[in-house]
DNA sequence: GCTGGTCCTGAAAGCGCTCTCGCCTCTACG
DNA sequence: CGTAGAGGCGAGAGCGCTTTCAGGACCAGC
């Protein structure tokens, strides 16, 4: 019923081999032969069965996002942080109208090396890695050049990133600016390249401007963020603006400041990191540094889908301070 | 490199067609040789390829999720809405271990039935329809069989419902036992089947409660939520609480109450629907109907897996109240 | 006019698996 | 003891495409 290369062949008159030229836009073929192979295409209908493409070329059509979900029960984060959501909508909107399969895969901490090899030998477009480790990122580069990570990682491995550290440096000047002399940190986690670049961002503002480093442990969870801002606010009751390095995070922190009885943004004002669903859901909305997450994805997407993407290669993409209500002047 | 099917035959000295029986529990196989080729492919490692399968027997395995995005401009709402990914994590969650494909596809209002069509007729294992009209869901089922709906639909399409009215029901009731008798309603769109449901199950629990139906058109985002309160606190300056059919809108809906001045939960008791991300990132915290999203997804792409779905096949899934800052009694 | 190249094109051999036939063996029954 | 029937198993023909390799046409150069 579907028109196959061999129906495409034989009304055109010539082999199948001459078909799959034109189609795949191999040279070796006429002009006039090609046209009219075109031709033929156009009238019939036809459109390469992709399974059948993927096992004559030993690989199939598909662009691969890999995860590192830090709970080896499996998806749980996956479905709850917002990030991930928004990877998969930038690549998804990458692959509009293309005839290119979307995969996700989550790698658990105790994933094997077999596990992550496996994904990177099918993988075929290539692989989107939308979090984890550099080891995590060497080993799937070794398997399958064609991966894309989207934040830093090893030198090897091509990555998209944002510009995390500016961003911080940014939101804690800002809320200088607004005349916040007690800037506190929830920070990320010490093992994500994000997190540590944020921080770093941190730190730097506050040595300029000769503030206090008032930071407590963190992490990329809405828990860490009630249960740190509580610690924080205990051990610096003068506390008077904060800046959270994930908006999950900090809308947990926003909830742990307004049960201790202050008023965010008047006692206490907050930045969070990512503008991601989870700003706006927040109340008051978080002012936030938005991380154009789906663009980067989308670009990672683009990247393989040109088949251009170099060992090393860099993008940055740059952050944007967003303000809404959880930030105002020190009255 | 990888063992194929080939290696394993002559490693266990039989023909390609019994190993093949084997793999796929088809019967025609002596229970000494169907052992001795397990062992063999136990030794040897091997993992049937995918590919070669889907185009041998003319159909990919893999599970294809369908969304369906107001937005003609594309997948927007799929990175924004937690209810997306929250299908997502279940499905993989019920994919985790099997070499089955997780593909993801956005419908949008304006896509051809060609579109759709195609979607369709390239599913394997089948489909699961995250949301969507009846119409959209014949359509597939018309190419596809195992296509199954986790929203309300055609009585032909198999569907796995949650207790919609049931928990929009019990929410109300539990807002009049706090002593609130000016409950309002923010209802979701009035073409989707559980945001009809919700409002019936509140329109029962009013009537029953002979109470006013206090509502403002609404919708499952998260702006729709701030309006409509907006709204409905102009109109009705004395409501006392609400019930907001999805969290999102409850979300927007707590941050317009608190910006009359008014608190959640003490002037105003909120409860929303879902339980997703969006519930605990507002402030405070909302209670809340719990849809076990990730279980019904994970339902839904176990039996597409058990190939066991008949048309017109039903599954309920309770719902719960869950308790957060977001209700007290009233004072 | 012949040789040596350069291009185009087609034949055919896979990619790894499924599945239909048909053969062969084994059992049951006359 | 012969034969029909049943069921296990293997041979082989695809599934739709890619890709190598060899043949043929054509042109330039001697």
């Amino acid at each position: 019923m579907k028109p196959t290369l061999d129906d495409i062949a034989r009304a055109a008159g010539v082999s199948r081999a001459t078909v799959s030229r034109v189609v795949n836009d191999v040279p070796g073929v006429t002009g006039a032969v090609r046209q009219r192979v075109r031709d033929v295409i156009a009238e019939l209908g036809y459109v390469p069965d992709e399974t059948a493409r993927a096992l004559a070329r030993g690989r199939q059509s598909a662009v691969d996002v890999v995860a590192a979900t830090p709970d080896p029960a499996g998806v749980g984060q996956l479905g709850t942080h917002p990030y991930y959501s928004r990877v998969l909508a930038g690549v998804m909107g990458a692959l509009a109208g293309r005839d290119v399969q979307l995969r996700v895969h989550a790698v658990t901490p105790d994933a094997s090396e077999e596990t992550v090899d496996r994904i990177a030998q099918r993988a075929s477009v290539g692989i989107v890695l939308a979090d984890g480790s550099p080891a995590l990122a060497v080993r799937l580069q070794q398997q399958c050049r064609r991966v894309v990570s989207l934040v830093a990682t090893a030198r090897s491995v091509a990555a998209i990133e944002a510009e995390n550290l500016d961003g911080a440096y940014a939101a804690v000047k800002y809320l200088h600016r607004l005349g916040r002399r007690r800037i506190a940190e929830i920070p990320g986690p010490a093992d994500v390249s994000c997190g540590v670049d944020r921080r770093a961002g941190y730190l730097r503002a506050v040595a300029e401007l000769g503030l206090d480093d008032l930071s407590a442990a963190g992490g990329f969870t809405r828990e860490a963020g009630h249960r740190a801002a509580h610690e924080l606010l205990e051990r610096y009751p003068d506390l008077d603006a904060l800046f959270v390095a994930c908006d999950l995070t900090a809308a947990g922190a926003v909830q742990a400041i307004t049960e201790t009885g202050r008023s965010v943004p008047y006692d206490v004002s907050v930045i969070g990191f990512d503008d991601s669903i989870a700003a706006v859901c927040s109340n008051p909305p978080l002012s936030t540094v938005r991380m154009p997450v789906e663009d980067m994805a989308a670009a990672a997407t683009r990247l393989l889908l040109t088949d251009s993407v170099r060992a090393g290669h860099r993008e940055r993409f740059p952050v944007e301070l967003v303000l809404r209500g959880s930030t105002t002047e020190r009255g």
